[in-house]
DNA sequence: ACCTGAACACCGTTCAAGT
DNA sequence: ACCTGAACACCGTTCAAGT
């Protein structure tokens, strides 16, 4: 039921993607966001070049221009489809366990590729996918009994809570990749100047929590104080 | 009292920063802090390379490898700057009002230079600054009677939620500035595509709430779920 | 109609050479 | 000790030219 909570994005090793004929005028927005979230599956994010989709491809690298007018506006489209995922939006009738899920499922879709993550929420939302959402959680907030406008304004302290919360386990990641690309940095997040500092000497021992755990926590604290259900 | 809700960054035309001539032998940490902060300041983030650092202080764009041993440092060193900002840390008494002011202290700086705001949200977290922030709400939140280990999982909720809110923010400022570089492009993100999406359609007049007040509702629906002061 | 390839105006970083 | 400057290996994007 509940997809595997894993950040699989690629070693990142820098390597070259290995190259995909492409015959002569077959080029297609559908066939370029496949090869460009390949290399990212691949690569990470940093492997997505312009140029790195045309080797790819074995085309040029400006081959592009013709579907998509700039580089940000197929990370857009990509961030769409990762935004999307494969699940269905929960509807299980349980409006405020529906709820919980939405978001759960909203960060396993981002924090799928994890160097993705800051790429995208670096960019402004307008895909379907992330309105779609939207759309979704204020109707069950609303079922909840909430009037538009406390729907929204709890959406949004929910959303950014998430985005915030994915933000944070990505950064993690990336700093973990690139520990491992280059060994001896020690881990500057969970090693917090603690000298000097005791409220943080005493939290230093519960940041270390499994993030999946944490964010439920953070949702649970959040809405803890919506209406019980009647 | 509250510092002005200011986003101050430049009209980012990409003009060329004015050169300050430097005195050769006095490069310091402190001096290219100054320069950088400068860049972003009339620039914004995008402004900001080691070759503008370079043709801003008519030196090479090498000489700074003495000092930082990448771009990300000196990214760090600024970072840094901005979070600690220049008002002291809110220490009233009233411990719920302080935690309050914290965090909208901590959106002030971040939004002091909305471009660079996304910049250093990319970034681990690793200054001073940010773990003396820390260490600050988390005592306040033990001082409320919360365990080190309930305290450490509000003032992770807190922080989420305030960075993915400036993000927000900040990404929405570099979309509006987007549109004036290049104009006629519509703001897709107050203008949500709510056809057959019936409650965003409901939300959307409640989605241009300004930002500080809606900010504001959602510290009030985390920190409504903590104990009374006793 | 669709793709190519040269070109433009940039990046961050390294390193041998200068003063 | 400190800075220079050439060089390396990249970027995104434009546009005239090809097929």
């Amino acid at each position: 039921m509940t997809a595997p909570d894993t950040q699989e994005d690629a070693p990142h090793t820098g390597a070259p993607v290995p190259p995909h004929r492409t015959p002569r005028g077959t080029l297609s927005r559908e066939l370029l966001l496949d090869a460009a979230m390949e290399i990212v599956r691949i690569g990470g994010a940093d492997a997505f070049s312009m140029r790195a989709l045309g080797s790819r491809l074995e085309v040029d690298p400006t081959a592009f221009y013709r579907h998509f007018r700039t580089k940000n506006e197929l990370l857009d489209a990509l961030a769409d489809i990762l935004i999307a995922g494969d699940e269905p939006l929960p509807s299980t009738g349980d409006a405020r366990a529906d709820l919980r899920e939405s978001l759960h499922q909203l960060r396993r879709c981002l924090l799928r590729h994890p160097t993705m993550a800051a790429v995208i929420l670096r960019r402004p939302p307008g895909g379907r996918a992330y309105w779609e959402r939207a759309n979704h959680a204020i109707g069950l907030l609303r079922g909840l009994g909430l009037s538009a406008e406390a729907a929204t304004s709890v959406y949004q302290t929910l959303l950014f809570y998430c985005l915030g919360h994915v933000l944070s386990e990505a950064r993690a990641v990336a700093a973990a990749v690139a520990r491992d690309r280059r060994p001896g940095t020690p881990t500057a997040t969970f090693n917090p100047p603690a000298h000097q500092l005791p409220d943080l000497a005493a939290a230093v021992p519960f940041l270390r929590a499994d993030t999946r755990t944490q964010f439920n926590e953070g949702l649970d604290l959040i809405l803890g104080s919506l209406p019980a259900p009647g």
